[in-house]
DNA sequence: GAGGCTACCAAACAAGTGTTTGCTATGGCA
DNA sequence: TGCCATAGCAAACACTTGTTTGGTAGCCTC
């Protein structure tokens, strides 16, 4: 009965957008970009195509919205995962790998629209934009490759894309039950670690 | 002047159908298979999208007959480099790795089609044939995986996906000029090949 | 030189696309 | 009570899509 209460949202508001996205998510990932229209969006949360457009401009800027998102999740579970590990740098990039599978395998769809093989299915206009976001990630992850005590021979930058691409790559064969995120994290960083390091 | 020359394609022939796979393969590549349509295909080798349809029944049939030539490619090369190396099952993996990102980073525009993000955004009811042609070809990873003198506690299943996630990303990040494919799979068997084995 | 096959053109079809426009019911605020 | 922003409906617009159909020039064979 507070009559201060912020009262928007009475027949949708904000929640409906949100609504919107979570849809957009769900089917960009099932069938992607292109095969997904502004109709099955719309209708999946109930509302008329032209309805949409009062939310979000247009189709690529609901997409953009979208990827914002997916890449906030990644951010923000590799951010938790350092804050509550060691000084260990081999511990510190099991952990953040973990936290990306993490997300990656049973973060929801969100997660799916980040893959750089997903966006090249985008329209190539927008491909700056949303590889901007990808990158400034990624740099958590040369940090802690940084800091590894590696081979002398070895470069860190060849080792950065393999681990990514192994990561990365678990989205095509996991399959839920088998391995956990941790399991893998632990195999790929293990198989990785030199054992005279 | 030979009277005896098999004159078929006077006016086009078998060549004309070669040339409209070559295109489609070059424009999946470049814009994704929804991205690119009959119109696309049919007008770079100057036909007319209906005329194609005397060569291919459909745009997926005309998908499938790039992705089987694309797989073929894979397997063509990988057969070769095996065929040129001992005995070593180090040496050996080395080398079809080589192949394989030979192929998938220098091999055209067919390669590109094969990679399983990219099926992704193929019609759903043709995955199961596409698949099957590329579950065939990364057995021969798994036979040379099984001949590795690997730890007692490493699962090769997870070797084989972390090699293949770190080849196969190789497409996302790979530019021509600063490393060859021989350095890129000498680097990634490196790094997974303990010191001590 | 008549028939038939190859390879293609020309034109249309039905369906689906992203988007725009004008309008309207609802609720909060002065 | 009147006003105004919110949130959405209803209907269309202009365009692109994969595909089909009927026709036809050129070559090969008999």
């Amino acid at each position: 009965m507070a009559t201060t209460a912020p009262k928007l949202e009475a027949r949708g508001g904000e929640s409906r957008r949100e609504a919107l996205l979570d849809a957009a998510a769900e089917m960009f990932a099932a069938k992607g970009y292109d095969g997904t229209s502004i109709r099955d969006i719309a209708g999946a949360v109930g509302m008329l195509p032209g309805s949409l457009y009062y939310h979000f401009k247009s189709k690529e800027d609901l997409l953009i919205a979208v990827y914002r998102k997916g890449v906030a999740r990644f951010e923000a579970a590799i951010d938790q995962a350092l804050a509550s590990t060691g000084a260990d740098p081999w511990q510190a990039i099991e952990a953040a790998c973990a936290a990306h599978l993490s997300i990656l395998l049973d973060g929801g769809d969100y997660a799916r629209i980040v893959n750089p093989e997903f966006v090249r299915s985008f329209p190539a206009e927008m491909l700056p934009t949303l590889n901007a976001e990808r990158d400034r990630y990624e740099r958590h992850f040369e940090k802690l490759i940084a800091a590894l005590p590696l081979a002398a021979e070895t470069d860190r930058w060849l080792f950065k894309v393999a681990l990514f691409g192994s990561l990365n790559w678990s989205q095509t064969w996991y399959r839920k039950g088998r391995y956990t995120p941790q399991d893998i994290a632990a195999a790929f960083i293990g198989m990785l670690r030199k054992q005279d390091a």
